[in-house]
DNA sequence: ACACAAATCGACATTTGTGTCGTTTTTAAT
DNA sequence: ATTAAAAACGACACAAATGTCGATTTGTGT
């Protein structure tokens, strides 16, 4: 008579699921996973998957929320640096990175959202909205610090030019997806974009 | 006892089921889009529609063909112009309009590019890969016209300027959409691309 | 006006996935 | 060992959409 198993038994199991859960959207993406799938991959039972998610979003959602910590651990580290442009251009091959390799989770989060953005019509700051908003901040405050520590010059606005980046990411995440683009490709495009950059914020040398 | 309606009856009627369809697709999505809700859209029956195609893929696709053969009106009013670079500037801001328009068409095109693309298991070069790659051989060329005629001084080669420009239109289509961007935000955005590109291609004035 | 094939209709059987819920198993405290 | 709640199980009823097919309507040539 008393709570049947130990309190971190529940965290665990729910990790395992949620690792499962993330197999089965990079193979199926967001769009064409099911909860069967999830059951099937965890090896667990209807009634278990349901008692911890009620549904593929809330799994999707739950997943989401553990990569928006990764990347919240990444603007920490980023007081370190001492070269604003340096950083910035490690950052961005840290992109490249995760776009020409485990890119396939990304590709369901766009599923995710365009899904999501249709569903909630049109309605005001969603938990999408924010998410963009926190890294258009970021991005801009990182350019903003930079310039006031004068190693940057930028000639165009610091949230456009971060608007800019991030429309950049999602569409070369995008075609790399459906170009099957060989990493060369991908390398070029980040050349390109870092050669802009520099001619938008001149940094010093 | 002979072919009951005249010629370009079954021919109107597709089209008139194919318009109807596209405000589905406009209103849905192409995730969501169903055989049903055509047939409701249209106000035809299900036996109708199905004698003109056999299913939501079918129906996608022929509206996919119908824009191909705008696109390539682009392409022939190319010769016409003596300044690349105004040409090219245009062109762009033509895109803009398109990107910031009512036409939530597009994100359906990316929703089918992506559903496609994950069926057909990284096979080879699927009629996705085939559109891309015009688009890319259309403004690769022109950029290579350009410069054999002294109009263009490219520092980078043209292919890859040319995915560039593709990967961040494609970004930006999705983001204005996701974050419901105001006009003026993708006017900026698009004075920034122009900005790069004027950098990379170097025209002269 | 008749005949007949083409065009349209819509009921139906199927499929696929969902969420629930009564049953069974497991676990830890007594 | 016993017990009782927590956890896991999986059968089931339901929902939504699909593609088919026999029945019905429509329109044109004779």
């Amino acid at each position: 008579m008393s709570p049947k198993v130990n309190d971190n038994y529940k965290i665990n199991k729910k990790q395992e699921i949620l690792k499962a859960a993330r197999k089965v959207f990079i193979k199926k993406g967001y769009i064409q996973a099911t909860m069967q799938d999830i059951i099937n991959e965890a090896g667990i039972s209807r009634g278990a998957l349901y008692s911890y998610f009620n549904n593929v979003e809330h799994v999707f959602e739950e997943l989401l929320k553990l990569d928006d910590e990764k990347d919240i651990t990444f603007i920490k580290i980023a007081d370190d640096y001492t070269s604003f442009w340096k950083q910035l251009v490690d950052w961005i091959r840290l992109q490249k990175h995760i776009i020409s390799s485990n890119n396939e989770f990304l590709l369901s989060k766009i599923e995710f959202f365009l899904i999501k953005h249709r569903e909630s019509n049109k309605s005001s700051s969603s938990y999408i909205t924010e998410r963009y908003k926190n890294l258009i901040t970021a991005i801009t405050d990182f350019i903003d610090k930079g310039t006031e520590k004068k190693q940057f010059h930028p000639c165009k606005s610091s949230e456009f030019i971060a608007l800019y980046m991030i429309s950049f990411f999602d569409g070369l995440t995008i075609d790399t997806f459906n170009l099957n683009l060989e990493l060369t490709r991908v390398n070029e495009q980040i050349d390109i974009l870092i050669f802009t950059l520099e001619n938008m914020l001149r940094p010093i040398k």
